[in-house]
DNA sequence: GTGAAAGTTTAGCATTGGCTAAACTTTTGG
DNA sequence: CCAAAAGTTTAGCCAATGCTAAACTTTCAC
């Protein structure tokens, strides 16, 4: 017999899992920056991701190194940043579901500037259920 | 004659609005839930807030202690807590929001427990414009 | 009315993610 | 080849957001 869920429960699940995707959020979007960069230019120098991400060069380096301890890139003092398999790994999938969330929205009609925008919050809290929705209506639409 | 902007201008100003939205998430979030349970059971509790939210007590009293300072909530010592005017709004527009968040992923097929985490966490990144466009598409779906 | 339970606050700690300034290394232009 | 420019790293700071443990206050049950 299922015994009903307090609605407590139900709430702080969703705020958990918000807080979850926070956590992940800095590592996803460093990574597919990083690899775009290595896409357009053929690497991806501290400057270029501090000047993409509008942060100082002194956050980047910060922030490389977590990721370098937690195994997403690689790096040798001054000089460029690598992604590791992980890194790649979560390269790919963000930039997949970043599309995806942002080609969505300009389907739902509103303006390229906005589905830029938009898409690089929402994209870290859309889970595979409404992913696979935005790309149903976008098949359709 | 209209210059054209650089591609890191676009980008970093896209993070930062993402940084902006996050920097409100919480007090967002916070005024909406005091409000929900002054509806629901007359008052706002610490430990009701603490449940609800998926935070330890001594989170929420640091939490509303940096409330009160910015003047959206009020408490005297071992009381409930209540909404300023201004966190009244902060609360009314959040519930709106909310819903039209919730409301419209629902509509787009998704099931109502996906629709109730996910919204908690893309109703802070949804602009004016993708706001509208989500209320457009409720309306006539 | 009093003692235990429930709720709140405070103290102290950690991590994340920002910043500036200064030191250091690499690249580049002449 | 070498000085200046460009880029990187380190040091030291701060605020936000989480935690546990301990102290304190209020409420409740008897
Ligand atoms: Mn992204
Ligand atoms: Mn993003
Ligand atoms: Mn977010
Ligand atoms: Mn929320």
């Amino acid at each position: 017999m299922k015994r009903k869920i307090s609605s407590s429960a139900l709430r702080s699940a969703a705020f958990n899992r918000t807080r979850a995707d926070h956590s992940h959020e800095l590592a996803h979007d460093y990574c597919e920056l990083i690899a775009e960069l290595i896409d357009e230019k053929g690497e991806a120098r501290g400057t270029d991701i501090a000047l993409r991400m509008g942060v100082s060069n002194a956050t980047v380096a910060k922030t490389l190194k977590r990721l370098s301890e937690q195994g997403l890139v690689e790096q040798e003092p001054y000089r460029a940043v690598f992604l590791t398999g992980e890194g790649w790994k979560l390269a790919e999938d963000g930039k997949r579901r970043h599309e995806i969330v942002e080609k969505f929205l300009l389907a739902l009609g509103v303006s390229q500037r906005t589905a830029e925008v938009d898409s690089e919050g929402i994209e870290h809290h859309v889970s595979a259920e409404t992913l696979k929705a935005m790309a149903r209506f976008l098949a359709r639409s």
